[in-house]
DNA sequence: CTTGAAAAGAACTGCCT
DNA sequence: AGGCAGTTCTTTTCAAG
């Protein structure tokens, strides 16, 4: 665990919300010079704060108008491998994010499938065969917002 | 919704697992030359199919270890708008995403903290006390895993 | 910590097949 | 559509105040 201080702070900030700026347009952006902007920035990088920069994609517009999370509680009946049934259900290709969890529900998936029906079609075929499943909750995504969160 | 051919594929599934390549990096990796790359990015930007870069922070590094999921079901006394309700809860600084659902909950928000104490502290005296919360259910997060989905 | 400058590389443009 | 060659811009690195 680093510190930050305000200066990273503002940095996280600002490429939290868009990773495409590069350490010039930062540094005008915050009264820095480029090569502090730039140091400051290797520094997040070298201590691993930043993780990685993601591609954010438009699900709609590559035909895939429906995303819904799932919770799932495994069947108590018979010793349940939590490792195989990550296998089977990373092997899902629908299945975007798969959250292992403590609660109500053990794991919770990020899905995204075509319309309901195609949605229906892994549900069925794909979700309910597994034999480790137990209940299971939908919820569809109507619209949803990201927000910087408290780094920032 | 446009129609994407093999290569394009090709190009989301890296930029999705890593969005730090450059179009020349990415057209070395599939045999394609440096322009063809560009445009063929150009174009799925263009198109919308890719909403935008965003960074990925190790958030236990920045000291908040604790990440849960809450699903919130609105009260159903008196006439809730949903537009004070989103206000509130993204005024939050713990809140790192809102899910508006269709299902059992009526919101899904993902919350980070610094602990479990901490993580009480935002639910008791952030969450609870807006008036328009009814039912609400945790899932605290053990492990991720993020998977390309079925763009890639 | 800053400026300035050079080297490297990325983005973008026309032209050609 | 895809590729080649070239120009322009930015990033990155280093040297010096």
């Amino acid at each position: 665990m680093i510190d930050l201080d305000e200066t990273d702070r503002a940095l996280l900030r600002a490429l939290v919300q868009d990773a495409g700026q590069s350490a010039g347009a930062l540094a005008r952006r915050l009264n820095l010079s480029q090569p502090t902007a730039w140091r400051r920035i290797r520094r997040l990088e070298t201590a691993g704060v930043l993780s990685g920069k993601r591609l954010e994609l438009d699900a709609a517009r590559l035909g895939f108008g429906v995303t819904v999370f799932l919770g799932i509680k495994l069947a108590a009946r018979g010793r349940v491998s939590l490792e195989d049934f990550e296998r089977a259900i990373t092997a899902i290709p629908e299945v975007q994010a798969v959250h292992h969890v403590l609660g109500r529900y053990d794991y919770r998936l990020r899905i995204v499938a075509r319309d309901l029906p195609d949605f229906e079609r892994v549900l069925r075929r794909r979700i309910m065969v597994l034999p480790a499943v137990g209940e299971v909750e939908a919820n569809v995504l109507l619209s949803e917002e990201r927000l910087p969160g408290p780094i920032g």
